[in-house]
DNA sequence: TAGATTGTTAATCGATTAACAATC
DNA sequence: TAGATTGTTAATCGATTAACAATC
């Protein structure tokens, strides 16, 4: 199809389409009055818009598994991304290729970052040497990072950088999980949006039971009790009360 | 510190401290007048609610690289994530070990999702693979599927799906870097906030120039010639008017 | 010209935040 | 009791959307 109304797109996309239009006009007056959007013409202005018209050099440090399989990613080519260099430092890794390309030595990155004006890192090697491979990244005039290593990296204004969590996605279906598991009878609406009386209650009773002097000490066993009279409410699996054991690294 | 206020708290995340009790309060009454919040009771109770403080055994559809990257993720163990297998269809694949598991033949999928109560599943196949891996997954009882894979899932009501896209952060990273290289002088606002009136002005002009009979012809010298006019504003390295060349995927 | 559809204004809705009574 | 801080109400702010003049 040659044109698309703001109403085809909004109902394509399950928007509103007097938002669409709103969204599109920040980047200009691409329609025509009482014809619709070019598709071609439109999608090429806000491909522009996005970046995606660039052809964007990046560079791996660190070819482990995640290194090998970001450089063997599909979508990043066909997204304008080029990879202009894969760098790690074990002599071992040194010298194998992945992806059809060398995997060359972390003394390169300064010379390659230069000479292929590179602006974008990607860091996927163990989080010990994210921060160091950040400073060399952002020494050789790298000015924005996409870090998959569990490290928080600190760098200079100016640079921007990306943290992935690969399990951040996974925690969020475990929440959608535990709720389905919670209640089959109601199910509209969220956890979050019912006031959740009984647990409150409980909670005030046991904190009030633990003395109420706030100073932590008889915490441990509000929460063993907490988890025991919950128990038919809510049946919080492989519980025992040691929290060190169920909390987040 | 065995207490913590919602002021603290707040300036620590950087959010308003009323938004943060608002939040809280969701959840229910964790916190106590005139004393705070008690931080181990707190961190116990979001955990909970957030689904930290249970098991979630997943299995892992497609070991190749990314499968191996995931499998050896460490964020996975420290959140409740049990890898409970690792399966693969290439017989070559199978019978090796990832992170100390065995990699198991897919024709034990159904068996390993029921015995082992099995709800989430994580496929890391190849593209053509992965909605046969899904259906599969679905049919043994997974109700939560993270996808890797470049393909769209279709899945019965019921079931979720998360897709994750790679090069998302990249394009973000790639967005931000454009409009550095931009304009330097002013910084504050961002493209999308101002009127883009030189860039308008030329559209106009140039559908006007194509016919302006939206029947879609004309649109590739359209972009070519606008490429070229506003070639001082925003360089568009790389760009040669041809579209297909730089359009995503 | 009549019909269609954009771009934008004004009205509505929802989210954020200031303020404060409750209470530790 | 006086001071501190929560949980929540009411006011404010910003985002969404209905409506419509502009115009193809």
């Amino acid at each position: 199809m040659p044109t698309v109304s703001s109403e085809e797109l909004a109902a394509a996309a399950g928007v509103n389409s007097a938002k669409l239009r709103k969204d599109f006009s920040y980047l200009g007056s691409y329609g025509t009055r009482g014809v619709g959007y070019d598709v071609e013409y439109l999608v090429y202005q806000i491909s522009r818009e996005l970046g995606l018209t660039q052809d964007w050099p990046v560079v791996i440090v660190g070819i482990g598994n995640l290194g090998h399989a970001l450089a063997n990613y599909g979508g990043f080519a066909s997204r304008g991304f080029r990879v202009a260099a894969l760098l790690d430092a074990d002599p071992n890794v040194v010298g194998s290729t992945a992806a059809g390309l060398p995997v060359r030595h972390m003394d390169e990155l300064e010379s390659i970052v230069e000479s292929q004006h590179v602006s974008i890192g990607v860091i996927t090697t163990p989080p010990g040497a994210a921060q160091q491979v950040c400073d060399r990244l952002v020494e050789a005039g790298v000015t924005s990072i996409l870090n998959f290593a569990p490290t928080v990296l600190t760098v200079p204004d100016g640079v921007d950088v990306r943290k992935v969590d690969l399990s951040i996605e996974l925690q969020i279906l475990a929440f959608h999980e535990q709720r389905k598991a919670g209640e089959e009878p109601d199910r509209t609406e969220s956890v979050l949006d019912r006031a959740p009386g009984p647990v409150r209650a409980a909670a005030a009773k046991l904190r009030r039971a633990a003395g109420g002097n706030g100073k932590g000490r008889g915490t441990a066993e509000a929460v063993a009790k907490d988890q025991a009279e919950q128990g038919k409410g809510k049946p919080a699996k492989g519980g025992d009360g040691d929290l060190s054991a169920v909390m987040p690294a």
